[in-house]
This record gives structure tokens, C-alpha cells and sequence, in this order.
DNA sequence: TATTGTTATACTCTATAACTATA
DNA sequence: TATAGTTATAGAGTATAACAATA
């Protein structure tokens, strides 16, 4: 894989006007293509969840919610891949809509325990038809052994253990 | 695909301390796994850079300059998905290192043509081995079929047309 | 009037350090 | 002393609006 251009000459520079910018060797990269890919898919969802209110990293924390009562908070933040201290203002906009709710631990005073409301386990009913024509936009793209497959290298580089701290 | 717990009511709910937190179907859908995926991909880019100090955006700047010598600002800014308005700082960290320089479009007066330095390919090619490691490091993880397989499905997903404005 | 580069601004996401109250 | 939640803050990334020079 060769970065530099095939001429390197900047005397006979062309500006290019109207012509198909060339991104080189970008296009063959992982990573490139992984954010692309990324930012069509994170900004669908945002859009399908948008009539709701809610964003994608809003919708993750009421899934582990849901399927975790009790859970720490600080444990919800692991899950998600984010700092604790940058759990505090998500899990504060969803208290302030009523959505989730903080408790305490009884066995650590120190501990919270955070649970779903009604109205959050409502939310997330209606998120799910949204969710499900959302992936299933892509799910067509690729087809049934696309998504698969498409899925099974995804972990395989994802799973690379990520530490937020 | 259904969101809700198994068992929704909250008095027997258990604070899961030390257990593995549930993440329920988010594992299953498209977007997820592509954030964790980048988030490895696009992390290990910056760590391997790291010692060139250039961050994976500066990276593709210089690339596409380097392959597009004489281009206009917004040019770059679209190739690279960006908006102009936030190219400006990228470029000025690139010149002010003498890595790029802007130049004056001789037709069209307000439009800029922009260069790399000779600094600016030396960096290139300073960045181009830490480059082939760090794709390398994933290639292997894939395999030769399963590198292209990712490639063509994830173009298949990106390729939806994101007009940064 | 429209466009290029630019400035200013704001909002989100992320990252670090330090505080409090518990343990 | 160590930990859970929190606060404050700073840095990136990204968004819009508007301005000066030019077309």
C-alpha cells in the first residue's frame, strides 16, 4: 500500500475542478470503512428515535435497565462503554423525564440502584418498532448471510477488550 | 427481537453485583457492533500515530492532499465528510507544523489550493510503516477472506449517500 | 445574488482530577 | 485507604449562522 501520489510534483498540480476527489489508500482501510459504515448506521437510528426523543446511547442504557434492574450505576456505565462520571448527565435526563429512577443499595449506602419506571418500559415498547425498521434497513442491504457474516467479523475486531476506566 | 426483561417486575429485582451485566439485544444489532468495532479500530489508529502526533483525521488530510495536490478547502473537507466551517482548525494545526500550506486558486481568487510540504510527505511516510502495522494487526484477526468479505459488506452499508452539507 | 474561506458559537461526546459519603 | 457517585472542567468532534472577498 503506497500513500504517496503516483506524481509528486507540485509544479504540475491540477486543481482539480469539478473532478472526483482521489482518497487514495483510505478506501481500502478498515477503519475508514468502518466509520462510514458507522456514521450511516448511528445517524439512521438517531433519526428513527428522534420522534421519541431519544438518542441511541439513551436507548442502550434503558435496554440494560430493562433486562438489569437494580443494577449500579457505575456497572451500567461499564456496560456501555463510557465513564461513570459521563453516566451522571445521561442517567439525569432520563430521571428528568421520568424514565428511570435512582434508588439506593441497601447492602452499600455508597451504591445506587437504578431502576426503569412504567413510563420507561413504555418508551422503550415504542422504540422497539423503531428499532426493529431500522435494522431491518440494513439487515436488507446485506442480506440474511451478509448480517451474519458482517456480524461475526464485527466481534471479531470489537471484542479486543476496551477499558473506559 | 423483544427489548423487555425476562422477568419485568421490579420487587425481586437482584443488584447483580459481580455478575455480567446483560446487554440483552443490543448485542444482536448491526449499530452496536460497529461501535465497538470502530471504537477498537479507530483507538489502536490514534495509539499507533500517537508517536507522530497525528490523530487519524490529520492522517486522511494529509493523504488526500498528498493524492489531490492544489485542492480547494472545501473540497478536502467534503472528501474527508467534514463541513468546511471545521476544516479550518485542522488545517491550521497542519500548517502551522509546515506539514500543509495554502495556496491561492489562480482562476478564482477566493477559492485556496492547498499543498503538502515536503515535511508534509516526509510525515507520510514516517506515518505510512505504523500505518501497515496497525492495519496488519486487524488483518490478521479476519483472515485474507474474512478482510474482504468486512470490506465489501461494510461499503455495502456506507455507501448510503451522507451529505455533510 | 451565490460561493469560498473564515469566524464565532454551541452542543455533544469524551477524558481527568478531585470532592462527599460511605466502606 | 479504597470505592461509588458526583462535580467541575477541558478537549475533541460536529452543527449552524453570518461575515468579507470574490464571482
Amino acid at each position: 500500500m503506497t500513500i504517496m501520489p503516483a506524481h509528486s510534483h507540485l509544479e504540475d498540480a491540477a486543481a482539480d475542478t469539478g473532478a472526483a476527489v482521489d482518497i487514495g489508500p483510505l478506501s481500502g482501510l478498515i477503519g475508514y470503512a468502518l466509520r462510514r459504515a458507522q456514521l450511516a448506521v448511528l445517524g439512521d437510528l438517531g433519526r428513527c428515535f428522534a420522534e421519541q426523543d431519544i438518542r441511541p446511547t439513551q436507548f442502550a442504557a434503558l435496554v440494560v435497565l430493562a433486562r438489569n434492574p437494580g443494577l449500579r450505576a457505575g456497572q451500567v456505565a461499564l456496560a456501555l462503554g463510557m465513564r461513570r462520571a459521563n453516566f451522571v448527565p445521561l442517567l439525569d435526563g432520563l430521571e428528568a423525564r421520568g424514565l428511570a429512577e435512582r434508588g439506593r443499595a441497601k447492602d452499600d449506602r455508597r451504591a445506587s440502584a437504578l431502576f426503569l419506571t412504567e413510563a420507561g418500559a413504555a418508551m422503550l415498547a415504542r422504540l422497539e418498532p423503531l428499532l426493529a425498521g431500522h435494522e431491518a434497513k440494513f439487515a436488507a442491504r446485506l442480506g440474511p448471510d451478509g448480517r451474519c457474516q458482517l456480524m461475526g467479523l464485527l466481534h471479531r475486531i470489537g471484542d479486543a477488550a476496551f477499558d473506559p476506566g
